[in-house]
DNA sequence: GTCTATAGGCAGATAGAC
DNA sequence: GTCTATCTGCCTATAGAC
């Protein structure tokens, strides 16, 4: 799921989304400059800017591929023949592909730096999120119907959880540079969200 | 938990790092700059800097300083004469708290800024989340010894699962300016970690 | 579409007077 | 401790040639 950078066969309008989103994914919004993104494919910030006219555009530009590409993603897992517990765990498997690359979801980067964002990027992001919230929610609802997953609360609820869990520990994650700590975070809240949950004493208590 | 900005009365470091701590954990260090502090207080760049030579140094007192309020909070709930449930109830309301100023948290906000922050704020950091999941680690083992908590895994993974719904629930939930979203959330990742879990189906099943 | 050159602003930081 | 004045560098963005 990381983008893997294109050469030059590629339009230089894509290959700087390639290059930004990188940066974006590591560093923020404000974390990078179109003087980092520009010499990465052998062109000036002055070429960057014609494709790109305001770092705006460029931050919008970003969160649409990369909610267009998520959402590539989401049909695929939809498509498949599996049921609900399996499809969560290909759509957090998306995320620790992610991480793998050491980057951190585009999105969830692009929440904490919210209030400094474009008015445009804002609104692109919050897109991000209400479309990846509405298709958990019908996999979460779908398996409740069909017995395939035994949570409390609504569809939606369990949406909700599933995301900061996500993005939170994806954070965490890469602050500490230990994707093991995101899987182990991760089962825990699959399992609680499948129903896979047994709650039981530990061995050695007083 | 949200610190009161604190009038001519106090001393002009602490001041600016009232102003500061406001603004990093609204829009994160890489989008506040000096210029936007000092005059908050009615002071110039310069005076900022005879207190905090460098925006690094500024960074880690922020930090610091959060650390320590915070561990005094810590302090504070671990004394009082009640058991594990209440005492995660209130830590998760000492974030709740920050939400409600329209806050994140701070070391949720750097901790997406980790790879472009001064180096000493990276080590403080790290600091931050390492002495708040010993404390949490604590009450999990705690509980579960004696049997105020049930849950599934190490009193760590806990820990862990719990610090990464905070940050990613504050996340999502200044995104979209709810926060009650925010607290459904964490009722339901508190109501898995105590072991109140009961996997009922809903009335309304196909 | 890409370049050179540069504008215009803001960043963090310093010198030196008071 | 605080000021005025200023430096240097970087940022986004534009003008105009090729």
């Amino acid at each position: 799921m990381p983008r893997t950078e294109q050469g030059p066969g590629a339009t230089t309008a894509s290959r700087i989304l390639d290059v930004a989103e990188r940066l974006a994914q590591t560093r923020g919004f404000n974390g990078f400059s179109c003087a980092d993104v520009a010499p990465e494919i052998g062109i000036t910030t002055a070429s960057l800017h014609y494709h790109f006219p305001s770092k705006a555009d460029l931050g919008r530009a970003l969160v649409e591929r990369y909610t267009e590409s998520f959402q590539a993603s989401l049909r695929d897992i939809a498509a498949a023949p599996t049921d609900a517990p399996a499809k969560l765990r290909a759509y957090v498997q998306i995320y620790q592909q992610v991480l793998g690359a050491d980057r951190m979801c585009l999105c969830g980067m692009f929440a904490a730096e919210y209030a400094t964002l474009p008015e445009p990027v804002q609104a692109e992001l919050l897109r991000f999120f209400d479309e990846n919230e509405r298709w958990l929610a019908a996999v979460f609802d779908a398996g409740l119907r069909d017995g395939s997953l035994r949570f409390n609360g609504s569809p939606q609820d369990a949406a909700h959880l599933l995301t900061s869990a996500l993005e939170g520990a994806m954070l965490l994650a890469r602050t500490y540079g230990d994707n093991a700590r995101f899987r182990a975070t991760l089962d825990r809240v699959l399992a609680t969200l499948t129903g896979a949950w047994q709650p039981e004493q530990p061995s050695g208590t007083a």
